[in-house]
RNA sequence: GUGGGCGUAGCUCAGUCGGUAGAGCUCCGGAUUGUGAUUCCGGCGGUCGUGGGUUCAAACCCCAUCGUCCACCCCA
């Protein structure tokens, strides 16, 4: 058993909870779709220096986090941490961008090395979306409401808030840096020591801090907006007009920092209170420069990503019954067991819809429909020695307080047809 | 990377002061020879996470290690 375990932090998806996933996938997919929105797919390798060049070389993700190794040829690889790097990676390579416009999403498995914990996980599945070529605010506004339409479909509207802020021009946030840093390094010794570390690292960081003297400390610190240009204080404007119009919520939190360096403009974070400390489902924003620092031609791009695994959380108590089948085929005696598949097979093509499961292997008759019981099956269909002579077939209503039939081979479709009907 | 909780049957857990391991559920068989509730009876099932130490004796105490959970950090 001990050698057998699967790796730290990697999670193993049994049917139960993979059929969540399956579940919030096909509602991403029929949302994106109904936007006009195209899939793409993309490796899970890359070489290292895209997310090194991407994220930025500061942050946690980058000097911490990533599985980063030698390939067999020497070059440094990376199991990539998340999925905006490889999309336009991806884009750039293919000439998506090129004075072009682009809705485009897609999922999977992404990588960081953290310690696991509830709704953390070193391999995570991640949806993600990315909108190249569109400046305007009204994008932005466009994926907040696809959010929102999805929050509606997967029925988990009610426990999700939606957190705003604007971040300013890359010009307008690092003249505010330069001030704020001034302000925290005249009173860093009154900080508590992640906060002290944070002021080179990331200073907006520090506005994040549950220590309540450096709270207190930070009712002083100038504040970003005050700062922000005028052309990004109006795109905030008109979306925060465009959402107010559609009728979604929002909060306007003035301390959401994205936590990698490559967004501008607006940010924003859907979050829950039921997953404790990984609150966050949903995080995105606006990142204008992105593009022509990986080395594209700049184009402006808005994107966001969501955690299935914490969605999936959330969904956990909503999913009791997704496995059951519609009909089990039992039997008694050695023809009437081959008698069986053939019988299903031909349920089957008439009825491809319906989840059909045949008792396979042993098993006493009693205890086959004990199963067929448990398989939540509405119907048993009944196979013995006497079915198969008389070329019948026993129909058992699990579920209704029926009494059993028997039918003739021939007609069975047509019943259970109509019973499904 | 830091701090704390927890690892006993497939699952959920009990196990007193250290005295050599138990319940419920599940599964299998029977009561009922071909009919799913319930009930009753019986059965399968254990390296007590792993390795070391203390002891006449360890699931229990000590050390280490792995895993897991929670929080910090960070983030989806």
């Amino acid at each position: 058993m001990v050698n057998i375990q699967a790796l730290r932090g990697m999670q193993d998806l049994l049917p139960e909870q993979k059929e969540i996933f399956r579940f919030i996938e096909a509602k991403a997919r029929q949302v994106f779709e109904c936007y006009g929105y195209q899939e793409m797919g993309m490796p899970v390798l890359e070489a290292t220096h895209l997310f090194k060049r991407a994220v930025g070389d500061g942050t946690d993700l980058i000097e911490k986090e990533m599985y980063t190794f030698d390939d067999r040829n020497g070059d440094s690889i990376t199991l990539r941490p998340e999925g905006t790097a490889g999309c336009i990676r991806v884009a750039e390579q293919h000439g998506l961008l090129f004075n072009q416009i682009q809705r485009l999403w897609y999922h999977g498995p992404m990588f960081r090395y953290e310690r696991p914990q509830k709704g953390r996980y070193r391999q995570f599945e991640q949806i993600g979306v990315e909108c190249f070529g569109m400046p305007g605010a009204d994008i932005d506004a466009e994926i907040l409401l696809l959010c929102a339409r999805l929050w509606r479909e997967l029925g988990i509207d009610k426990d999700i808030t939606l957190e705003l802020n604007s971040l300013g021009s890359a010009e307008a946030r690092v003249k505010y840096r330069t001030v704020l840093v001034e302000y925290l390094t005249s009173v860093k010794d009154q900080l508590d020591e992640d906060s002290q570390r944070r002021i080179t690292s990331n200073p907006l960081r520090v506005f994040d801090s549950k220590v309540p003297q450096t709270q207190q400390l930070l009712r002083h610190a100038p504040l970003l907006k005050d700062y922000l240009d005028d052309e990004s204080k109006q795109h905030f404007q008109q979306l925060c007009e465009q959402l107010d119009k559609c009728d979604i919520a929002y909060q306007l939190n003035p301390y959401i920092v994205r936590g990698l360096d490559y967004y501008n403009r607006t940010v924003f974070e859907w979050v829950t209170s039921s997953l404790g400390a990984q609150g966050t489902v949903c995080a995105g924003g606006r990142y204008d420069g992105l593009v022509a620092q990986i080395g594209g031609k700049g184009t402006p791009g808005v994107g966001f990503a969501l955690g299935l695994d914490r969605i999936a959380l959330m969904l956990q108590a909503k999913f009791e019954h997704a496995n059951a089948a519609d009909i089990y085929v039992v039997s008694n005696g050695e023809g009437a067991r081959q008698q069986a598949l053939w019988v299903a097979e031909n349920v089957r093509n008439a009825l491809p819809q319906r989840k059909i499961v045949v008792h396979c292997g042993a098993g006493k008759f009693k205890a086959q429909l004990k199963r067929a019981d448990a398989s939540e099956a509405k119907l048993a269909l009944i196979l013995g020695e006497t079915e198969v002579t008389n070329g019948t077939i026993g129909v058992k209503f699990l579920r209704d307080d029926r009494e059993q039939i028997s039918v003739n081979v021939a007609d069975l479709n047509d019943i259970l047809n109509r019973f499904f009907s």
